[in-house]
DNA sequence: ATGCACTTTCCTGTTT
DNA sequence: TAAACAGGAAAGTGCA
């Protein structure tokens, strides 16, 4: 639900305040809008009463039970934000294993609701990268305080890269050539002599381990 | 309606 | 030899 209410609007999932997501649907169904914006803040708050409003109009009473069914959500933005922060930022090295409770039956979900604002490529490459849920060992950290990181599956990102622009024509060989062109606004680095291995530069933002998106 | 930023496409040549 | 890397050139696209 909240997925549909984000997609269209330009709000920034990553500034969601998660220590609500444990918020079950008949206390969401309690909220007033003040309390929708104390949570969800001035811009999607107002948006999320509106429309939970009509969803009560159009359901009457089942509409607490309705919302039981798509609560998990929040449950596992939790779980996926509380994740961002343990294993990685001290080893360095993601865990996979430690999503593994949580990522088959969401990987598609959480992607939506964490789908970038920005279009570019590079935020594209960033966000698979600081997100496991949309990795799925395309890429991955060379160094991950550095920035350096290294495509795995350089096609496969292509071809992703592809559809969300809707151009099934995408390849790595395309798609590399947008990557050097980076190197002159310093966007990215040149990393010479590693194959498929690139570096974020100094006009990247939103990489570094203490610029992750993090809970208000 | 036009300019601009950002690619996308294509290409020729070089390197790994 | 195949796959990547290098960039020039020009076309395409979405937005302000």
């Amino acid at each position: 639900w909240i997925s549909d209410n984000i997609e269209g609007t330009n709000f920034d999932a990553r500034s969601l305040n998660l220590a609500y997501c444990a918020l079950d649907g008949p206390s969401l169904c309690k909220m007033s809008q003040n309390d929708m914006i104390g949570v969800f803040g001035p811009q999607l708050g107002p948006h999320l009463h509106q429309s939970l409003l009509k969803h009560k109009a159009k359901h009457g009473k089942s509409v607490a039970l309705d919302f039981i069914s798509h609560i998990y959500v929040f449950f596992l933005l939790g779980c996926l934000f509380s994740g961002l922060r343990t294993p990685e930022s001290t080893s360095g090295e993601s865990d996979p294993e430690f999503f593994s409770p949580f990522r088959r039956p969401t990987d598609l979900v959480i992607a939506d609701i964490l789908a970038p604002r920005g279009t570019h490529l590079w935020e594209f490459i960033r966000d698979i990268l600081i997100y496991p849920e949309k990795n799925h060992g395309l890429l991955k950290w060379e160094d991950r305080r550095e920035g350096v990181f290294k495509f795995l599956k350089s096609e496969a990102v292509a071809q992703m890269w592809g559809q969300k622009k809707k151009n099934s024509s995408m390849t790595y060989e395309k798609l590399s050539r947008a990557m050097r062109y980076y190197y002159k606004r310093d966007i990215l680095e040149r990393v010479d002599g590693r194959r498929l291995v690139y570096k974020f530069g100094k006009n990247a933002s939103g990489w570094k381990l203490n610029e992750l998106p993090s809970v208000m």
